[in-house]
DNA sequence: GCCGTTTTCGGCCCGACTGTTTTCAGTCG
């Protein structure tokens, strides 16, 4: 797509203009707008083909400079400004903005005084005491650089959503043990429910932080105190940086809407703030004269801003202020919503769980009825069923569904594997015999966006395929998508009535927020799917392909597994 | 660079903590 390397390159022309120490709204404007640009549904290509820059004007944050520079790159893939300015700073100089504690600014300052650009001539610099002849630099900030470095190196990325989560969680078991302590809450992207998460924040309410501050920054596992303040302490926990803030009871809403952020989202509610005359932090919210009108809650924050509630996964300045100022936040989709799973595998491939035991588990969480979706031969390694298995696997199934006649139901599917030359791995004889049919790309990632597009298209035109699993193949942290045209798949899904999968596995995702998204536009149907391998995953897993889902605005409606059997049956396409 | 129920020019969110400073700059969220 060709919007995100529109965003990277402003967000590299933002690098470079702040490490020049240009105007820094300057730099904000260039932020905001790749943070628009890559979260937006529709191709920028074609809107500027279409409607040039008037059209492109009308998105927010999109003025007549940045969308000068969009036509540009439409029409010739480069941008005039961005070549000019990379060829004033070293490249290798702005990786420097990735270390924590170094800034614009310490980066100007050490490239100007001693040449310095790239981290392993910063390391050497820190090491032999150089940058102390620095003025504004001392043996300090020295020594903070090279632990910035080594933190850098040590956990560069970020971590997966459900690793942060269970981390966190113990950070409150330990904390909410304290007398000192009257409240305690997740805050941060991790509450925004964000896929990675870099760091994890935490808001206590007391009347005696110190108490609290002394309990957090000496927790088991603690590898280093970065700061710690009387409200404020940040800590490095078994790899994770973990902020953690006390207030006191009547700040709490305030409070709590600032450490959510986004920070782009926090910047649009006190733009608001300003212009009617209020001023708004974490304290809560003040009129002109300094008085104090609401923080306890956090809906006192949007309701002195004219502003709807708006959920914290939709807090990333992608358009929810707007919703919310015209009262048309939508109604997202529920954990409870779900009535059952469209993806788990079983013992008939290589899942750990009898098709009865995670009928029941199921039953146990109040579904109404499973997919069990084992793989097709291909997948060898995942003992893949031919023709034969699936037919004694059906005798299986007949037995559970008798067993639980009237109150569950256990769907037979399959995960057939789309293989590379497009071809289905079952036959159609097979598939149609099936109450689900799910298809996926397994194997030769590496193929062009054409082929790869076309291979999944031609899986959607299958007359048995109900349901795309996994649509764009990512791992988290270990594999990037394979190339696929989005637009092109929502199409065609639209045109043959396929489902689209947002697999909840965590390192998956798959499809992401603004994926799910998307799809919502085009009128694309989604099955949040768990894609378990054993029971306990079918369990605990769904909460993040809901939260996903929630990111991407869906709501029930939107999504096919919280319909019930009758309703789910006549959009499949059996 | 964006934007306009104060404005087409002159604003642009707000505060905690650290370190290098004698009153503030830099970084972070």
């Amino acid at each position: 797509m060709i919007n995100l390397d529109i965003a990277r390159i402003f967000d590299e022309i933002a690098d470079i203009l702040e490490v020049k120490g240009d105007n820094p709204f300057r730099v904000r404007a260039y932020r905001r707008a790749a943070r628009t640009i890559e979260t937006l549904t529709q191709d920028l290509k074609v809107i500027a083909e279409r409607g040039g820059v008037s059209e492109l004007k009308k998105i927010p944050g999109i003025g007549e400079g940045i969308a000068k520079k969009i036509v540009e790159i439409a029409q010739t893939g480069d941008c005039k400004k961005h070549r000019e300015l990379a060829r004033e700073l070293p490249h290798g100089l702005l990786e420097l903005l990735a270390i924590p504690r170094v800034g614009p600014k310490t980066i100007a300052k050490v490239h100007e005084e001693l040449g310095i650009s790239s981290i392993e001539e910063l390391e050497t610099a820190a090491k032999q005491h150089e940058l102390r002849a620095i003025p504004g630099l001392g043996a300090k900030v020295e020594e903070n650089i090279l632990k910035g470095i080594e933190q850098y190196r040590r956990y560069k990325g970020r971590k997966l959503l459900s690793e942060a989560l269970s981390r966190a969680e113990s950070v409150l078991n330990e904390l909410e043990k304290l007398d000192a302590v009257e409240r305690i809450t997740i805050a941060g992207s991790l509450r925004r429910m964000r896929e990675t998460i870099g760091d994890i924040d935490i808001l206590v309410v007391s009347k005696r932080p110190k108490e609290v501050m002394d309990a957090f920054t000496s927790l088991e596992g603690v590898e280093d105190v970065v700061a710690k303040g009387d409200t404020k302490s940040s800590i490095v926990l078994k790899g994770m940086d973990v902020d953690l803030r006390v207030v006191d009871a009547g700040s709490f809403g305030a409070a709590v809407h600032y450490f959510t952020g986004s920070k782009h989202h926090n910047i649009r509610i006190r733009e608001l703030g300003v212009k009617r005359g209020l001023k708004i932090n974490e304290y809560g919210v003040f009129n002109a004269d300094g008085e104090k009108i609401g923080g306890e809650n956090e809906e006192d924050v949007f309701r002195s801003v004219g502003l709807a509630y708006i959920p914290p996964e939709l807090r990333e300045d992608r358009g929810e202020v707007e919703a919310a100022q015209e009262n048309r936040i939508p109604a997202l989709i529920e954990p409870g919503d779900l009535k059952g799973d469209l993806h788990v595998h079983t013992k008939w491939s290589d899942g750990k769980n009898s098709v009865e035991e995670m009928a029941k588990t199921a039953i146990s969480m109040g579904y109404e009825y499973i997919a069990v979706a084992d793989h097709s031969p291909a997948v060898g390694i995942a003992g893949g069923m031919d023709e034969a298995k699936i037919r004694k696997r059906q005798v299986e199934i007949d037995r559970v569904n008798n067993q639980f006649e009237g109150e569950f139901r256990v769907l037979s599917s399959v995960e057939v594997d789309i293989k590379s030359d497009t071809s289905l791995d079952l036959p159609d004889d097979i598939l149609k015999e099936l109450d689900v049919v799910v298809a996926a790309v397994h194997s030769k990632f590496t193929q062009d966006k054409e082929t790869m597009t076309g291979r999944i298209v031609t899986a959607m035109e299958n007359e048995h395929v109900d349901i795309i699993a996994h649509p764009t193949g990512r791992l988290l942290g270990k594999r990037e998508p394979y190339e696929v045209d989005m637009e092109r798949l929502m199409e065609v899904a639209k045109d043959t009535g396929t489902i689209m999968e947002l697999n909840a596995f965590p390192d998956r995702l798959d499809l992401n927020d603004i994926h799910c998204r998307m799809a919502k536009d085009y009128g694309v149907l989604i099955a949040i799917s768990t894609d378990a391998h054993d029971a306990m995953q079918m369990r605990d897993v769904m909460r993040y392909g809901v939260a996903t889902a929630r990111r991407g605005w869906l709501e029930a409606r939107d999504v096919v597994n919280t319909r019930g059997i009758e309703e789910l049956s006549k959009l499949l396409k059996g």
